[in-house]
DNA sequence: GCCGGTCATGGGAGCGCTCTCAAGATTCTT
DNA sequence: AAGAATCTTGAGAGCGCTCCCATGACCGGC
């Protein structure tokens, strides 16, 4: 009684293997009436289909995976990760997809996994998101004709659906921002530069000053890992630069920013001002309140799924790629207010 | 070329399709030579076993499901969340099972989505955590004979195996500290009274201010959600009963606290000494750091997934029932150094 | 050198589903 | 009212693997 399978309803309702399986997956030219006599059965035992045996059948698996690879220990800090996790399985929820994880902790890890994320059978295909500019996971996918979507831009774009937000602009906007009010000693920290978000944040940056005319002091960056930690040691660091403003490339490091200077009793904004990225929820509690550039992250979760879910259907050719634009958000941590 | 089955290679290395499945799987009685000639080809070619199959004639997936009610609003902002994922990750890899995240955000996908955990051939197990204490999912896992292991602890705790921390006996040494400090009229704003971990945080409270003969006042317990917002509304409203201390059962709360007191100018720990629960990484570098209750939380999700697994290969009679205890990590928000 | 035992291997029968195809039932057309 | 078109249904053949059982090779004991 435990578990029914297909050929039992069907003997139950009185009709064929067949007719049940076109009833579940909703195809059409059943009789209404035999239609329902079906789903009755199916209520009434509380029959479920065994997800094997329609997979290995269906060549498909209704599960999606998202790779997250070790280089992103800002997963266990960062409220982004959640945030992106929660637009994701949203839109899986919605679209009847299952979403499995896939997190690598260190480069064994990822050596010895990696086959289990190309394997057939187990995913229908793969998010990734937070990878090295040199990540050999990208390459490998394309090899084994998985196919993926990629949160952030890939390095080498041609041929891969992505989405991802204008991060250049996003901290050129920042950080004209900071000019504006009339800083110029303009610190940043910045993302990781080994990869794409990072590198295009420092360039966001650099653009801003570059139009100012003010020439770019490599005294005045330094790079964190995304974590409030690395930011807060960077923050202390820069202090000896005395900069009048900073410009940190996520709201978490932005935190571990204002930490440093709480400690030293610098001032925020009046004599530090302070910008981030990302607007996370508590961006907008902190003391004082954090400026920041927010990013659609619960919509660029949903976006990666449903491009997903076109790719595996129609092919998708060419790839889509999707740049969302961000948003400038003032608060009290800029000195505008 | 693409995609390989077990017949191909068999015919490759010149055996039966029988004795590449004893050599893929680990099983004796298989000559040395051809074990090798069989490895050789697979590495060759790359093969990769379909999982829709193996599941299917085996009769498990390798996937263990995690599943977060939709209560847990939190997950979005705690680093809770992300720790103990990845405890679970981590031994999810160590093992070889693949983790499939059920994510819920309101009660219509609950009910709609219950039937896909409970599906059979897609999970072998679920993890279940921070369900309300009248969670539905839990009767109907054990009706369905889905194994499953609980983190935190289960209202109807017999037959069920689970991994929780000592919830009561941290809050009591919070509370207790703090009493030790000279505090008196001592506040605390707790989770969720609809959670078991949310009681017994309480309860933990209730009991070191009745050993000590001080009154349980209801004026000085507010309800947060676990989350940074709720608290740091809860802390301003604490503030017209003029507290000397408050325990917050969870860091995030802590900081929400920690920020509203900010906006007021209360000092930390002079007027109001703080004390949180959970010690995540950033409570060691907010401003003061933050006096906190560690409990163990990757040491929980590793446990879970190998009771369940546990429960998965040898049934596990009776359940197992662990009880991890906590650790009081004194910094400056108490005001004992 | 014959017989019972062990070891290594292959073949067959599924696991529970989907999907194609063809046949039967029904409706429409003229 | 008869043939053509359509709708509805069932049977069969897999999907790629595991597991059981049978077979044959090989070994030592007497």
């Amino acid at each position: 009684m435990d578990h029914m399978t297909l050929e039992q309803i069907a003997a139950l309702a009185q009709v064929s293997r067949s007719t049940v399986s076109r009833v579940i997956n909703d195809h059409a030219s059943v009789r209404p009436e035999v239609r329902q006599r079906v789903w009755e059965v199916i209520e009434e035992t509380g029959y479920q289909p065994n997800m094997a045996a329609r997979s290995l059948a269906a060549r498909r698996s209704g599960i999606i995976g998202l790779v997250i690879p070790r280089n992103a220990q800002a997963i266990f800090t960062d409220p982004y990760f959640p945030r992106l996790i929660q637009g994701i399985t949203q839109a899986c929820n919605a679209s009847d997809y299952t979403l499995s994880l896939f997190l690598f902790h260190d480069e064994e890890e990822e050596r010895k996994l990696h086959p289990r994320v190309l394997r057939h059978g187990y995913v229908d295909g793969v998010i990734i998101t937070s990878f090295h500019t040199d990540d050999p996971l990208i390459p490998q996918l394309q090899e084994n004709g998985m196919p993926f979507v990629v949160v952030g831009r890939p390095p080498h774009t041609q041929e891969t659906s992505f989405i991802d937000v204008d991060n250049v602009n996003g901290a050129y906007t920042a950080v004209n921002h900071l000019l504006r009010q009339g800083r110029r000693r303009i610190a940043t920290i910045t993302g990781p530069l080994n990869t794409v978000v990072g590198q295009d944040r420092l360039q966001g940056y650099r653009q801003a000053l570059q139009e100012r005319g003010i020439p770019f002091d490599k005294a005045l960056v330094k790079e964190g890992m995304f974590t409030e930690t690395e930011a807060r040691y960077a923050m202390s660091q820069l202090l000896a630069q005395q900069p009048d403003a900073v410009f940190a490339a996520s709201d978490a490091m932005a935190f571990g920013a204002l930490q440093a200077l709480h400690e030293v009793y610098v001032s925020v904004p009046d004599q530090i001002a302070l910008v981030g990225f990302d607007d996370i929820p508590v961006a907008a509690i902190t003391n004082p309140p954090l400026t920041t550039i927010r990013q659609p992250i619960l919509r660029t979760g949903a976006l990666a799924v449903e491009t997903l879910i076109d790719l595996l259907d129609n092919g998708l050719q060419p790839p889509r790629q999707i740049v969302l634009t961000t948003q400038l958000v003032i608060r009290g941590s800029c000195g505008a207010q």
